[in-house]
DNA sequence: GCCGTTTTCGGCCCGACTGTTTTCAGTCG
């Protein structure tokens, strides 16, 4: 997409001006205007055709004038100018922890350092020690940078993340000196990965408190200890963050180190009109600490509702706190079923009772039990007769049961095929309560073939939701290409739901098409496409992916109390009969 | 290079930590 080109080149345009020593806010425009475009949604030159490349946050005229000469030659000559002198491989070397614009500039001038390869035979051969500014804590620190940076190079998904940090949550409060702990970071905001893990304690003796994590069993390295902060490497190559902050400060702290960034820098600007500060200490209007103590305090005293961690990206959440018009979130206790899941007649490692006595300890109302049709073969996908022995073993825990919750809701996930048919025949799927139709081949088709190829599914009158629409696996499968307007009109249409699967490597849709999808009046579906009892639980990676998406219960079909919900499942089929 | 309820110039979020510095620059979040 070309809002994403024209991005990449103001990022790099802005690490090419900090290399250069150019006005630091020259090159911190670029970096905002490029955020602002990743940030988009609609395509750049239709808002060029429109003349409105200037109403975007961070776009100027000398910014607009390069969007415009990139849509029509394909290049930015003064960029590509800019960037001449400045070799490809160094810029990339700015990521790595602990080395800067100036550091690399040096390296480059005094050694003729270009990219990694360079770096670490300069490195090997102790040539830097000679330089002038570089002691053998700074080299060692360059050194560990670049270990850290090949280590983790991807961000972790958030499913990895999050227990780790409970983990190190739990053993922070077993710290004398630690009175309270939380989590910040763009964990605390759910994002589905994670660079580092952020951490916030309230210490009675911040210095010993820090020193005692430090010690902590998990911790492979420290990287750094001061009085109020510690970083250290944790296994995995993880880096976590320590703050420790005084109680009346830590409402402050926490708004503050949760970010996002571009959160933050919105909220400090209202408070500077407001002849406000705000800090990680708290809001003051000159020396006047106003307070700090509590989060939802600081967004009072700046004139802006407490909102949701989730929602802090700077995407016109602070608008709508202040027009009052905040979303009710989605929340884990409003989810009364979850709709896809499998049992070990496919793929899955429990049977149908315990999958039902897993999903009754959840405190669900109702469940749907959908294992794979049969051209999912490495998934153990159920042919005909397979699938009458689920139906019977299916009413055998029924009448176990009784009356005892969940409702158990015959269900199949059926492989959308490669020409856009389902893998079962109507006769087979209209037996089932819940139908959830799926990509689970041919992923490399043709924008165009796959967009018709979903929309063929949706047109099944007996499909009633569309699961991991994107079909990516974090790190190992890109997501297929399709029209996912035409596709979110079709959903409206038909009133199929869209699935925000809570897999943690799926996470599939994402927040931003699960929050377009709601805008255009589609319905919605949080699944976890559990394959274990214990999977039901990653329901709360679902849930926070929606919340991010701004989706509110209303728009979640398994958040509907049984008699709605079983009516929508119903109304397709009439539309159906209708039809006929 | 952007931007404006201190507005067309002069700011631009702001504080902690580190290392090597004798007073601060670089980097990070």
């Amino acid at each position: 997409m070309i809002n994403e080109e024209i991005a990449d080149i103001f990022e790099k345009m802005s690490r090419v001006l900090a290399f250069k020593g150019a006005n630091r806010f020259r090159a911190l425009a670029y970096e905002r205007a490029a955020r602002s475009l990743r940030d988009l949604e609609e395509d750049l030159p239709e808002m060029a055709r429109e003349g409105k490349l200037e109403d975007i946050p961070g776009i100027g005229k000398d910014l607009a004038g390069k969007i415009q000469e990139y849509i029509k030659t394909k290049r930015i000559r003064q960029c590509d100018q800019e960037r001449r002198d400045v070799p490809e491989g160094l810029i990339a070397l700015m990521d790595i922890p602990g080395l800067g614009p100036k550091t690399l500039s040096l390296l480059h001038e005094k050694y003729q350092i270009r990219d990694l390869d360079d770096l670490r035979r300069a490195l090997d051969t102790g040539k830097l020690e000679k330089l002038r500014g570089f002691g053998k804590k700074k080299i060692d620190n360059i050194q560990r940078g670049i270990n850290l940076w090949l280590a983790r190079h991807q961000r972790m998904p958030l499913g990895i993340a999050l227990p780790l940090a409970e983990k190190l949550l739990d053993d922070l409060n077993g710290i004398k000196q630690v009175e309270r702990a939380d989590i910040a970071g763009s964990l605390r905001r759910r994002r589905e990965t994670i660079g580092d893990i952020d951490l916030l304690v309230i210490s009675t003796d911040s210095p010993r408190a820090l020193r005692e994590f430090t010690k902590l069993p998990s911790v492979k390295q420290v990287i750094g200890l001061g009085d109020t902060r510690a970083t250290v490497i944790i296994e995995g190559g993880i880096q976590v963050d320590v703050r420790s902050v005084a109680r009346e400060s830590y409402g402050a702290a926490l708004q503050y180190f949760t970010g996002s960034k571009q959160h933050n820098i919105h909220l400090r600007t209202l408070a500077q009109k407001k002849g406000l500060k705000l800090n990680e200490y708290g809001v003051f209007r000159g020396e006047k600490r106003l307070g700090g103590a509590r989060e939802d305090e600081v967004y009072r005293l700046v004139g802006v509702p407490v909102m949701p961690p989730e929602l802090r990206e700077d995407h016109g959440e602070i608008e709508a706190a202040m027009e009052g018009r905040l979303p009710k979130l989605v929340d884990l206790p409003d989810l009364r079923g979850d709709l896809h899941m499998h049992t070990n007649y496919s793929d899955g490692r429990a049977t149908i009772a315990e999958m039902v006595e897993g999903a009754a300890a959840l405190g669900y109302d109702y469940i749907a039990l959908t294992d794979h049709s049969p051209s999912a073969r490495i998934a153990n996908g159920l042919d005909r007769k397979r699938l009458e022995a689920k139906i019977e073993e299916l009413e055998r825990v029924r009448k176990q049961r009784g009356e005892r919750r969940p409702r158990i809701l015959l269900g199949v996930e059926v492989d959308i095929l490669a020409d856009g048919r389902l893998d079962y025949p109507d006769e087979i799927i209209a037996r089932c309560d819940v139908v959830v139709a799926a990509v689970h081949s041919s992923f490399r088709q043709s924008r165009d073939r796959m967009t018709k190829r979903l929309l063929d599914a949706i047109a099944n009158p007996y499909v009633h939701i569309l699961a991991h629409p994107l079909t990516r696996l974090m790190g190992s499968r890109d997501a297929v290409e399709f029209d996912f307007e035409r596709i979110v009109e079709a959903a409206v249409e038909a009133g199929v739901a869209l699935e925000v699967n809570a897999q943690p490597l799926r996470l599939d849709l994402t927040d931003a098409m699960a929050r377009a999808a709601q805008e255009a009046g589609a319905v919605l579906a949080i699944n976890t496409d559990a394959h274990s009892v214990a999977q039901l639980e990653l329901i709360r990676y679902g849930v926070s992916q929606a919340r991010r998406g701004w989706i509110e219960a209303r728009s979640v079909v398994n958040s509907w109390p049984w008699t709605k919900f079983s009516r929508w499942l119903g109304q397709r089929r009439k539309r159906k009969s209708k039809a006929a």
